[in-house]
RNA sequence: GCGAGAAUAUCUAAGUGGCCAACAGAGGCAGACUCAAGAUCUGUUCCCGUAGGGGUUCGCAGGUUCGACUCCUGCUUCUCGCACCA
């Protein structure tokens, strides 16, 4: 006999799988099922293996119900990342180097070539591979690239130009996070510091000093005319510089930063922040004021210069009264201009005394800040010596009437700081020119865009709110990067085409992808693309036979039926795809996606799995140690794929012994030679509705649900099955059916045991491939059904009861309802009203002449069909079965069962007084 | 802050108006088998109960209803996304 061995399992599946899933068009329907491919720069975790494993058991399912199934696997390697880790390496970054050396376990050998950032991918890639396999992937391999093969390239150019002659790629310049240091723009991923900055538009306005301009950065530009003062920092170090060919005084952080947002900049001398104190400045908008030293002045913070509104900000409002009580510049007076209601006649004082704040040093002040910001911004109207407009209008035309008349000039910068790059180095904002972007904000293509979503299947469903507001949300795409791995750029060779935006049509490159290397890459004009994948005819198209196959080849696979993704691509990639398909495959509705199953994400031991916090758990340590198909049945029953997952080793570990239970209950029954009974009837049927529900919610990607039914739904039922068979019986050869119906639908759970029980039960072929188990109508057996729900419900009535009374029973009689009793089961049971059906039932004459009893016996009963499922009361009045030969017949197992002799009685004519409460399909208990 | 989702017994988790003290699994406890361990099987796992019953529960507070885990309102907590990047 067998032996439960997994990794024996493996091995032998693993030869037999060699070639088995290479995928080509044939005469069966198709179903094509594709993932977001892995950026392949660390060891794949086993948070990463449910990503993968879902659409696998997908996809075996699919195969088995006869469909020809195409799941093909690539690695998108262009980007920046690789290039920061190599950098890194090549620095010898200790922290990085630990991550690569101890826990993605990369031999030292291997480690000194990753300064190359190809090297990275292609060793990640290759173990990708590796360990996708061993989980039992059913991946057509042949398909295989990586984003930077020439033919891949030159498709991505086919793509763009396609993108690029519907107007959507469009040249700009833009403000980015950057780094002087590393001359480039930084991600979200490349911050130590203030990731949740965001770059906010400031207004300058530019206060005339001398001969030259004193900028202040304002949010509020409507506020000129409340300006009484400038605050300047005594103790920051200015600069007088020529911006533009004028000459501007700003902090000497701030004409850095200026240099990088399109101004030219010379300094030309330094000014000591106390120097300008005391000093004048004009504006035409508000006259003459006075600069006022303030210590809150943050050189860093935009031009290091800040007009002072103190009727309007809590903390000019503040910096001001502390001067004033110190004795000095007690002639100004805030100038109040906008009227807010609920804030009195100068909005920060008011504000500012009605919290009880005392001095600049308040920790609410930030909040007050905010608060008079966004109640004036709503609420708050100009005087009408101002133009009477709300705030809301007046802001944008104060601030273009500023930079139409008065030279402003818009400045950026962080809302939050400090922002700091993984360098170290201060993060500033640049605008960067010659970027290029991909016009998701065109209207006209978001509608072609969410037309598409509607006809998407998407699942779960709730996720489709998600997508129109992305759809909605979506603003131009920076699509364009500097420095990475990645395709040229068409328009501008310097620049590369970004790693998201090269990765959006890839599903029909796989449909050809194993018979493009064929190909010399030379050949793959825009031309040779237009024929294979939109059918356009031309000229002196090279290797015509070759270009036919492909086209036939993406002809019978696309469009895609589903993408899997996790969940947190839908803002970004998930959305991106269906624009650039509708443009790529414009007026081919057929060949546009057709629907998207979106995940969860993945927990270890309860927190976020996280490769940089070291917190977790290689998918190839997992495969080891518990087996390929123990991670799959774990990841696949642990959740549904859309709710997120908790990997936690020691539920592993059962998990491992539930398939051993299985393997070995499969080995014992599965010759059993001994004539059917009663009870195969009952198992047959039960099967039926498993097969049904198993089918019915692997249909709807409901992993665990199908694992429910399949796997402890019929352990289950053979449990009770194996408990009703006489003693001297192990079991009929019907058991035989059952097995090789089990091992089929648990067959895309643990392929490796599915396909070592296939060949035990002498199954034909692979299990990959054999018939998925079809529901028999024919096999359904309601009776029998109810016979042993009846039967189970008495005999679990019994044992509570022996457990409540503590004697050893000598005797235990059953016994039965009399047929009135059913009669009025029947009649309630149907009843539409069950409130006046008593009233009915006692206007028969029989009925009435049992009074009180009968009158009880309905409340009970309408009781008891409250408490009854649907499933036993509707056959129950349709098609009643006999109590009586129900107990007749189990009555050997009862006895077994109870260990003592069982009675079967009529209630009335038993003469105990227990038996009058009998009711349908609760007999009474006597035990004695 | 904005947007989306979630909260059920020791844990995972099913459950969209009466089938609910609440499926299933894991874990715990007890028993059987065994020299023992493991595996397996049986029972038990909110509280009370010597006849199949009763009580109190499904984040918190209210509401709708004959009836709510399920619907509504408010609150609290958690997770995810908020972009120039995989």
């Amino acid at each position: 006999m067998s032996q439960f061995d997994l990794s024996a399992f493996e091995e032998e599946a693993h030869e037999k799988w060699a070639h088995a899933f290479e995928s080509n068009p044939s005469r069966l329907e198709k179903f094509y099922i594709n993932v977001a491919f892995p950026y392949p720069s660390g060891a794949m975790h086993v948070g990463h293996g449910r990503t993968y494993i879902v659409p696998d058991v997908v996809a075996r399912f699919w195969r088995m119900k006869g469909k020809q199934v195409l799941f093909p696997m690539a690695f998108h390697v262009t980007g920046a990342p690789v290039v920061g880790i190599s950098k890194r390496i090549a620095k010898k970054d200790e922290k990085t180097i630990r991550l690569y050396r101890d826990l993605y376990r990369v031999p030292q050998n291997v480690l000194d070539e990753f300064v190359d950032p190809l090297t990275i991918v292609k060793h990640f890639a290759a173990e990708y591979q590796r360990v996708m396999t061993a989980c039992g992937l059913s991946i057509d391999w042949r398909r295989r690239f990586i984003t930077v093969d020439p033919s891949y390239s030159k498709f991505i150019e086919w793509q763009w130009k396609h993108l690029y002659e519907a107007g959507h790629v469009i040249k700009g310049a833009h403000p980015v996070r950057y780094c002087t240091v590393d001359e480039n723009p930084v991600g979200d991923h490349d911050l130590l510091e203030g990731d949740k900055a965001e770059v906010i538009k400031f207004t300058l306005v530019m206060f005339r000093y001398g001969d030259a301009f004193i900028p202040t950065a304002t949010l509020r530009p409507e506020t000129i005319h409340g300006v009484t003062n400038l605050w300047a920092n005594p103790s920051v170090t200015y600069v007088k510089a020529m911006v533009d060919g004028k000459a501007w005084i700003v902090s000497k952080e701030a004409a850095e930063k200026l240099a990088l947002q399109d101004h030219t900049v010379e300094i030309r001398e330094e000014i000591k922040g106390s120097e300008l104190v005391d000093k004048k400045v004009s504006h035409p908008l508000c006259g003459e004021i006075t600069i006022l030293p303030a210590e809150f002045v943050d050189p860093d913070m935009a031009t290091g210069m800040v007009m002072s509104v103190p009727a309007h900000a809590p903390f000019d409002y503040i910096a001001l009264r502390d001067l004033q009580q110190a004795g000095r510049y007690k002639d100004i007076k805030p100038i109040p201009l906008i009227r807010v209601e609920g804030y009195g006649e100068v909005p920060a004082q008011f504000a500012v005394e009605k919290a009880g704040i005392k001095n600049q040093m308040d920790s609410r002040m930030d909040a007050l800040t905010q608060e008079i910001y966004s109640a004036e911004f709503s609420k708050g109207k100009l005087f009408e010596k101002y133009g009477g407009k709300p705030v809301r209008v007046a802001r944008d035309d104060v601030a273009a009437l500023m930079t139409e008349k008065y030279d402003s000039v818009v400045m950026y910068e962080f809302d939050v700081r400090p922002v700091v790059c993984r360098c170290g180095n201060r993060v500033k904002v640049k605008i960067l020119h010659d970027q290029w972007f991909l016009k998701y904000s065109d209207p006209a293509w978001k509608q072609e865009v969410s037309d598409q979503l509607k006809d998407m299947t998407l699942v779960p469903p709730e996720v489709r709110v998600e997508f129109d507001r992305t759809v909605d949300w979506l603003k131009d795409w920076a699509c364009t990067r500097r420095v990475g791995l990645g395709t040229k750029f068409p328009w501008d060779t310097q620049q590369l085409i970004e790693p998201l935006s090269d990765s959006t049509v890839y599903m029909a490159y796989y449909t050809i992808a194993h018979r493009i290397k064929d190909l010399d890459s030379k050949l793959l004009t825009p031309a040779v693309f237009d024929y294979i994948f939109l059918g356009k005819k031309s000229e002196d198209l090279p290797e015509k036979k070759k270009l036919d196959a492909m086209r036939e080849e993406f002809l019978y696979w696309y469009p895609y039926d589903f993408r899997f993704s996790a969940k947190d691509l839908i803002s970004n990639h998930l959305t991106f795809q269906i624009f650039h398909h509708c443009t790529v495959f414009a007026g081919q509705k057929d060949k546009l996606p057709k629907g998207m199953v979106v995940f969860g994400m993945g927990l270890l031991n309860g927190a976020k799995m996280s490769s940089s916090k070291g917190n977790v758990f290689l998918l190839e340590d997992a495969v080891k140690e518990f087996g390929g198909d123990t991670v799959r049945m774990f990841l696949m029953g642990s959740a549904e794929p859309w709710q997120d997952f908790d990997w936690r080793n020691e539920l592993v570990l059962s998990t491992k012994k539930q398939i051993e239970r299985f393997h070995n209950t499969v080995m014992e029954i599965k010759d059993a030679t001994g004539e059917p009974h009663d009870i195969d009837r009952w198992l047959a049927s039960r099967l039926q509705s498993h097969i049904a529900k198993t089918t019915e919610a692997l249909d709807n990607f409901q992993t665990r649900q199908a694992l429910q039914e399949a796997w402890f739904g019929i352990e289950t039922d053979l449990k009770w099955y194996r408990r009703r068979l006489p003693k001297d019986c192990d079991g009929s050869r019907e058991l035989h059916e059952l097995c090789s119906v089990w091992v089929r639908l648990l067959a895309p759970f643990i392929p490796f045991t599915g396909e070592h029980l296939w060949k035990e039960l002498a199954g034909e072929g692979l299990i990959s491939f054999a018939p998925w188990p079809k529901m028999d109508a024919q096999q359904v057996n309601e009776k029998a059904e109810l016979s042993e729900e009846l039967l189970a419900r008495t005999v679990e009535d019994v044992e509570s009861i022996k457990k409540l009374i503590q004697i050893s029973p000598k005797a235990i009689t059953i016994a039965l309802a009399p047929e009135w009793k059913h009669e009025v089961f029947r009649t309630i049971a149907q009843a539409s009203d069950k409130n006046s059906v008593v009233k009915e039932i006692m206007k028969d004459e029989k009925m009435r002449k049992r009074g009180r009893e009968a009158t009880d016996a309905a409340k009970q009963i309408t009781t008891l069909i409250h408490r009854l499922p649907p499933y036993v009361v509707g056959p129950l009045v349709q098609d009643p079965i006999s109590e009586r030969d129900v107990f007749e017949s189990a009555k050997g197992f009862l006895e077994q069962e109870f260990g003592v002799p069982v009675h079967i009685v009529e209630a009335e004519a038993s003469g105990h007084v227990k038996a009058l409460t009998a009711l349908p399909f609760k007999p009474s208990i006597i035990i004695e």
